[in-house]
DNA sequence: CAAGAATCCTGTCAGC
DNA sequence: TGCTGACAGGATTCTT
């Protein structure tokens, strides 16, 4: 999951967390992508939830007492919300959390790449996890002059330059894809060559592409589904990820549009239009 | 230093 | 039906 399957998951989890108390909080494994914090069973057991809140692709949940809970998804994590009822427990369910009010909160991760600790919540973003972020894309500091200033000096190409977190926070590889096409920039453009107009184009493409994201409660693929277990269903938008060799929505019929490609760029799969993409 | 490859893990799907 | 290989929403660590 990309920022808005994450933002829409820390929503359906604020709606039913917080304010609540966790009367239980169980394990079923001492790790996932990373060591789990020591004591977290009895760190979490007792604590009322304050709030929610999501920088980049992490789900922070701010404990009375001083914690925060930081959540981070990985490839194939999601969040199992629903009532007590022992029938329903999923596979690879490696936390859960009882509420007061009777309801369960599961963190299910099949591929295991997704991780949970805890941090104090007065010094929070400077865990090391967030520390090295890079501006989220809907804040203020998002802005074409900073983003070209990030990108200065990068021979990388553009494509592989978005998906680094430290240059924006919360971009994977479907929204770079679909924001790229929406800028129709090249995914192979050199990453310092984009400034002023291009710059513009390309903040504004990665704003709309997922506030649009965001309001279709995002893509579900394989294993991705709210909290609520709805579907999100952006993925009928995808102008370009996914679609390779189906023609390009803005060049129909034209003869030069080869339609989309797909090509790899550092080991991930890149879809775009090498018509309209420069 | 920077950039690309390898890596962690399980599940699914296409092709034979 | 199996079986095999490719591939998957991520991000760090290891090699060039």
């Amino acid at each position: 999951p990309e920022l808005p399957e994450v933002e829409t998951v820390m929503r359906g989890l604020r709606a039913r967390l917080e304010g609540r108390t966790i009367v239980k909080a169980a394990l079923n494994r001492p790790n996932l992508r990373w060591p789990l914090p020591p004591g977290l069973e009895r760190r979490l057991t007792g604590a009322h939830v304050c709030s929610l809140s999501r920088r980049g692709k992490y789900i922070l949940i701010r404990l009375a007492g001083g914690d925060t809970m930081l959540l981070h998804l990985g490839m194939s994590g999601r969040v199992s919300l629903r009532s007590a009822n022992p029938d329903t427990v999923p596979l690879h369910e490696h936390l859960v959390m009882e509420m007061d009010d009777g309801w369960r909160m599961g963190f299910v991760d099949p591929r295991r790449f997704g991780s949970v600790d805890l941090v104090a919540t007065a010094s929070e973003q400077a865990h090391w996890l967030l520390a090295g972020l890079g501006p989220e894309p809907l804040g203020p500091e998002f802005t074409p002059g900073q983003l070209a200033a990030a990108l200065a000096g990068k021979r990388t190409s553009i494509k592989p330059a978005l998906l680094d977190q430290r240059i924006v926070a919360g971009l994977g590889n479907i929204y770079v894809c679909e924001a790229l096409y929406r800028a129709r920039l090249s995914p192979v453009r050199s990453a310092h060559t984009i400034a002023g107009n291009r710059a513009t184009r390309l903040v504004l493409a990665i704003r709309e592409t997922l506030a649009e994201a965001i309001a279709a409660g995002g893509s579900s693929l394989r294993d991705y589904v709210r909290p609520d277990g709805e579907g999100g269903y952006f993925q009928y938008a995808w102008s370009v990820y996914g679609r390779e060799s189906k023609p390009c929505a803005l060049c129909p019929g034209v003869p030069a549009c080869h339609g989309v490609r797909r090509i790899i760029q550092a080991g991930r799969s890149t879809f775009y239009c090498g018509r309209i993409q420069r």
